[in-house]
DNA sequence: TTAAATCATTAATATTATTCATAGTTTATA
DNA sequence: TATAAACTATGAATAATATTAATGATTTAA
């Protein structure tokens, strides 16, 4: 079996003429290398040089021999080297699962930092799950869920990352923009924009709406953010977003935030990770990026 | 440093699942594939497995260290089975790949003089590349490739080996027979036939058809270059095909070539060869007997 | 011809790989 | 849920292999 040893020897006694030179680049004595070729001849059967004098010729089939040299042990000592870099926690690969809409604006406020200080480790962002980021993180889909919905269950350890206050987004001509808060029944009269996910997943329903028995007039559902916010400016309509969400935006268009009742909404954005992933530094560094925003 | 044992070892443990399967194939002990991983995740200070329960799920680490262990390990092995057949004596095997289908006809002209005179050169047709023979040719899994598409890379040089007129075929008592050539409107009623290859492939479409915006009447699909050649002489269609191809059986059929437009469709077959192959002996008298056939 | 450089050989030693025996887990099943 | 079966882990013993040291033989160049 020709093992990368041999193609080593090959490579460096061809590089350097003679047996002695090879040894040193190789760290060893010029009798193991005696010792190795004899070994491989004998075992293979097959003569790889001819000695004319000192100087060693290849024969045919140690230049085929040596070709396979040239051609592998540079992918081995690359394959040397990223192992490296995984050992030190440099190189990888994070795949994030998304399972809240608005969270992408802040993910990339996370990534952009993060893959400058990284460079070595990849990003691949998956947003299409609206839910079953938990199956997708077991499964070994994805390698972080970014949610705020966690969920208990073994094996997943789910860690805050930003805290902020749910806030209703109003046109600034609208009568509600000068209120310091809205009540739930301030909506009976509005349009209410949303993502387009299930209703029990918007907590402007589960914890403002209906704790009071209200409904907004009419609730409407759009995928794009600028859109959405755009029909808010215009006055067509009312929208519930994460504050620092609307603060992104509220120097270029007409909207202003209001606080959502007394108490307001606080919710938390979450990373949930494997718990076999937890030391691994990389994905460590990314948590504490995201922390750090904050 | 990453060894051949540490490269066929995760390909075995990833195909049998289980390290007892694995140390099986590899007629090695369960505990010295146990001692071994242990001992390479202890010296690169990488985890390569991550352990559940008793299945073993590869890291980031680990499937790309396999990766790199599906690259390379066939390659040793195929290195392993050169130098064995080195050893007989034996100067080698010929490994050619096909990428066009009524290549093996011509193939067989060549090789029949060619063992005769290098009886200890083995011959290993591998026809299955309706494509991608480019890929295996560098990986060392063919050692020839016989194609009409010569695609330039650094690394494979192609050589033309056989110019020749792509033609139709009729049948003797076919309208067209009389002819000295046809136009692509002649086909206009008529069934095509050919070999099951993409439609973009074929010369007739692409360098005769296609430019005067002509189509058969229909177009049927076959495998057998025998049977498509007995419809054709029972009047049932037409073909396009090499001349020589239809010069073989135009004794025992009743069959008729004609030229397609006014210049013909000329082609070459070429040999695609691996550089560093280029001088091994018994390959450039191959390459040889394939052109001087001509 | 001689000194310097290189290669080959043997025996001793060091290192590494493998096994054996056995204990500890996990998984299947009854 | 107890039990058997299948699998993995571990430590000590052993086997296999690699490496060296010491030295003699050969080649090369001056």
């Amino acid at each position: 079996m020709i093992e990368r040893s041999h193609l080593s020897i090959l490579r460096e006694i061809e590089r350097n003429g003679t047996l002695t030179a090879a040894a040193d680049r190789l760290h060893l004595t010029q009798s193991a290398l005696t010792h190795a070729i004899k070994k491989l001849e004998q075992r293979t059967t097959v003569k790889l040089w001819n000695k004319e004098g000192r100087t060693l010729r290849l024969t045919q089939a140690g230049s085929y021999l040596l070709s396979v040299a040239n051609r592998l042990v540079p992918q081995l000592e690359y394959a040397d080297q990223v192992i490296e870099r995984f050992a030190r926690g440099e190189k990888g690969v994070i795949r994030i699962g998304m399972e809240c809409h608005p969270c992408y604006q802040w993910l990339l406020k996370v990534v952009a930092p993060y893959i400058e200080r990284y460079p070595e480790v990849d990003i691949d962002v998956k947003q299409q799950f609206q839910f079953g980021g938990m199956e997708a993180l077991i499964n070994y889909d994805i390698d972080v869920l970014v949610t705020p919905d966690p969920i208990h269950q073994s094996g997943v350890t789910f860690k805050p990352v930003l805290d902020y206050q749910q806030v209703l987004v109003v046109s600034k001509q609208h009568a509600l923009a000068k209120k310091t808060q809205v009540e739930p029944k301030d909506l009976a009269e509005e349009v209410l924009y949303s993502y387009p996910v299930d209703i029990d997943r918007l907590d402007i329903y589960s914890r403002f709406l209906n704790p009071a028995h209200c409904r907004p007039k009419k609730h409407k559902s759009i995928e794009a953010t600028d859109i959405m916010l755009q029909l808010v400016a215009a006055g067509r309509g009312v929208a519930a977003l994460p504050e620092w969400l609307v603060n992104e935006y509220a120097d270029k268009m007409a909207i202003q935030a209001v606080r959502l009742g007394k108490a307001g909404v606080s919710k938390s954005i979450y990373l949930g990770l494997r718990d076999d992933d937890q030391d691994i530094e990389y994905i460590q560094a990314f948590v504490n990026q995201a922390k750090w925003l904050d």
